[in-house]
Formats: structure tokens, sequence, C-alpha cells
DNA sequence: CGTGTGATTGACCAGCATCAAATAGAGTGG
DNA sequence: CCACTCTATTTGATGCTGGTCAATCACACG
């Protein structure tokens, strides 16, 4: 079971890394563990002595409102760094949640540190993966600030199509897992259960995805990107990658953003 | 004019710095420009060749959507860097736009590098105060994704309030400048000017906030927080620094998130 | 076949958007 | 110092999106 492959394609979407040195990367991951779904890999207050990577399975950040509220900031696929900033700085300030089983694997901080000394690839990697990482919340501030839940809804998918497809994790052409219940997909774009339901039924009754069973299916990429705005520039991919081709395709005035 | 002071405050609400280093920070911020007000410091598809750090005034990270409506992603403050990542990666995927005219140190990158390399705490605190922007990217996931436009703009107000008493902007002890119109406001929170209005009006009519002439005061800071769940936790700042007390001040129940 | 979780639907209403207009202020020039 | 102008704030009226509450349905699993 070679769960290390998603995290050598991620970060090969931002850097270019030899063959020395993806078996660099392949030596960290030698501690696996499986979490439970629907429970935290890292919790808010701890300060986790190692670095979290998710290898398989989908996660999310997740901050538990006062009024007893959830709210995702990320979703984490495989190949997703959890809290490559916690082990340095401080408490965690949110959790880190299983959505799906997650193979994690638990990387010393200090066999990171050294990684990253001698190997100057590596970091540029991880530097890079943290700015895409920030583009994507700021984008999702853009996105679920919109007002308009189809488009929130509709971009989101589309981040996800890209990122699965980064990390090769398509089903065919056009299809990837979302093992996602529609409460946690309200729980990610900031709306209600209820309007989750109708905003997907409603993008599925319009042909622009099918979602369902655990997957989605998007016909047409183009006429999705189209519905919502999206511009995949914040995600910071090399071109020569795996999304290039879709990246390319994007008619022109559908580059604007959301 | 001592422009640099809040830069030095800033780096020193994540990490101690000696005199040398600081001096060191000092040197570097030589090449200063004016930007006048309501024109972009570094628009969207620059890849800027300089690392941008705000002295003074305000400005924002703006992305502006299809249709045309704009949302903010970040207030910088003076002590802000705008693009410590833009250099290194790729083109900026928003515009850095002043709010005020804006004093902005204009630092080559091969210097910052090789600050950076000769001073390790330098380092260290770039690296936090990135990790620091970052959870601030999160807490307005959460906060614009609320759904509560008192809630939202309370905890805005909160958040900047924390920040301007971290780089010494106070004036007095419980008010400092606010140079946002109604409308920045509400391309912060992700609503109309028109609402942004109202809900202010009715923050000061609850005695929460005074805002008016470019200025807010905020007679019980714990009031307020306790009124939007504000937790200061995401700011990492360190203890002994300025926001410290109040960080102290705030009472157990209105520890939990928003 | 019972049980639990997730999806779906309905009824109702509140918050916020929208459109439009009036008012207040700040800055400028005569 | 006043008139003019531009910008920002404020207010009103109206309607829609999405929230809330509650019930039902579908399905996987033991």
């Amino acid at each position: 079971m070679n769960y290390v492959r998603p995290l050598i394609r991620k970060l090969e979407t931002v850097e270019r890394l030899t063959s020395a040195e993806v078996q660099h990367v392949l030596g960290l991951c030698r501690s696996i563990r499986t979490v439970a779904r629907r429970t935290n890999i890292v919790s808010e207050g701890e300060r986790p002595d190692h670095v979290h990577i998710i290898l398989d399975g989908w996660a999310a950040r997740a901050t538990v409102r006062k009024n007893g509220t959830r709210q995702f900031t990320a979703f984490l696929l495989p190949g997703d760094f959890c809290d490559i900033h916690a082990t340095t700085l401080s408490a965690m300030d949110h959790d880190i949640f299983a959505i799906t089983d997650c193979q994690v694997a638990y990387v010393d901080k200090r066999d990171i540190d050294e990684a990253t000394r001698s190997t100057p690839a590596l970091t540029r990697a991880l530097w890079r993966s943290t700015l895409v990482d920030e583009a994507i919340l700021r984008r999702w501030i853009v996105n679920n600030s919109s007002g308009d839940a189809h488009s929130t809804i509709a971009h989101l998918f589309c981040e996800l199509h890209l990122r699965m497809r980064a990390v090769g994790l398509m089903e065919g052409d056009d299809a990837f897992a979302l093992p996602l219940t529609q409460e946690e997909l309200a729980d990610a774009t900031g709306m209600t259960t209820v309007h989750a339901n109708r905003t997907l039924k409603r993008l599925n009754a319009g042909g622009l995805v099918q979602v369902g069973g655990g997957r989605i299916v998007i016909p047409d990429v183009a006429a999705l990107r189209r519905a919502c705005g999206f511009n995949p520039n914040y995600l910071h991919m090399l071109l020569e990658n795996a999304g290039a081709s879709l990246i390319q395709n994007v008619p022109a005035d559908a580059w604007q953003t959301v």
C-alpha cells in the first residue's frame, strides 16, 4: 500500500523533486497510524510534538463556535500537512477532525528540520505549500462571504476537483470521491444542512454535478467553473503538472474571480 | 519620524529581539515610499521583486469578484508584511489596497534572505508572524460565515483592538484610529454597506462601541468580547507583551470561540 | 426487523439584500 | 464666509435568500 504517493504528488505540484529527494520524504513517513473517522487527529489546545500528514482519507480544520455550531476552515486531503506550524509556535487554536478513517504519518519535528536543512528543494516545497494553504484560506473567505449558496458550493467543488486531481485521486476523468455528509458540506460553506441540501439538489438538477454515494461527477468542468467564477490561479499549481490541461481549458471569461 | 517602531513592536509580539537584531531590522527599512490612499500598493498579477512592509497607515488584501463586489481578506496595519510570500512563489492572486495614505518600506528580497540567515530570531519572528496571519484568516472564515452581523463586526473590532494595541497605536486606554468607511467595513465582513451601517448603529446604541470620526472607543472590552465570543488566543501573542493584561482580563465564559 | 444516521421536504419567518432617496460633512473655490 | 460639490452616512420600503423547527423518508447495519 503506497500511501505516500499523494504526498509526493502534492509536493511536486509546487516544486520539482529529484528521486533522491523523494526518497528522503518517503523516509520521513515511517510511523503511520490509523485515526478513526469522526475523531480528532489533533485537538484545540494541544501542542503536538510531531507533524501530522494525511496520507489517506479526508480531514478538516474545525472551529466550534460558542453557540455550538461548527465551522470548517479547510479540508485536508491526502498529502496535506495538518500542523507544520503548531510544533514551533504554540497550542493549536482549532481541531483537526477526521472526516473519514485516515492514515496519518507522524513525523518527528526534528526529522522535518533535518530534512529541510539538507534538502533545499523540500524546504521550498513546504514553504510554497503553506503559501498555497494561505491562498486557499483567503479564497474561502471570499467564497463563504459572497452570500450566494450556489456559487459557494460550486466553487468548493471546483477547488476540491483540482486538489484531488493534483494528488492523483481522480476516479476516471470527471469524478472523484467526495466523502462528505451534507452536514459537513454545510459546516464548510457556512450554511445550514437544510440549505446545503436544497442547493445541492439544484446543482444536481441543473446538471452541473452529480453528487451522491460518496462520489461527485463533474460532467463539464468549464461549465461548473463558469457558474461560480472559479479561477484556479490561487492554487498556484505548476502548469506542467496534473492540473495543467484543465487549468488551460478555462475560457477567458471564466477567469475572473468569484 | 520613527515609522519603524510598529514593525519592531509587531515582531516582538511573537519573538523577543535583542537590540542588535532590532538594529538589523531598522537597516532593512531604508527605502520608504508614500502610497496614496485608494490606490494599490501591489496589484493582482504582479510579481513584486521586493517585500512591502506597512510602516504607517492601513491597507487591506482585496479580491474583486466577477460581479464587481469587493472582498477584503485581511487588514494590514503598521508593522505588517504585504507579500513576504509572493516574491518567491508566483504572481499575486489579490490586490494590496491602501485604505489610507501609507508609508511603505520596500525591502529587497535579498536583504530579507540575508537578514534571516544571519539572525535566527528574525527568521522565527517572520515565520511565526505568517502563522498568526494564517490563524487570522481562519478566524475570518469562522467570523464571516457565522451569519450574525453583530458578532461579525464586533469580533473584527476586538481583533483590530488587540492588533493596534500590540503595535502601540492605542489612543489612550480604550480608543484607536479606525480609518474605515462603512463600505470598507462591509467589504471586510461580507455584508452590504446599508447593513453595515444599521448594524454599526445598533452596536453604538447598545453602548458596546462608539464609532465615528475615524476613531473607535471601546468603553468595556470585556463586554464587547462577550457579545461576540472573542477569544484572543488565535493571535498567539506573547503574554509578556502589550496585549497581555487585556488577554488575561477576559472572563472564563467568554473564552469560547465565536 | 429494529435502529440509527443521513437525506429530504414542508411551513414559516427573520435577517439581510436591494433600490432609492435624503441628509450630513468635508473639502474647494469664489 | 458662503455656495458648490463630492463623498459618506443614514433612512425607508420591499422582497428574497437562507435560517429555523419539525417531520418524514431512505438506507445501511447489526
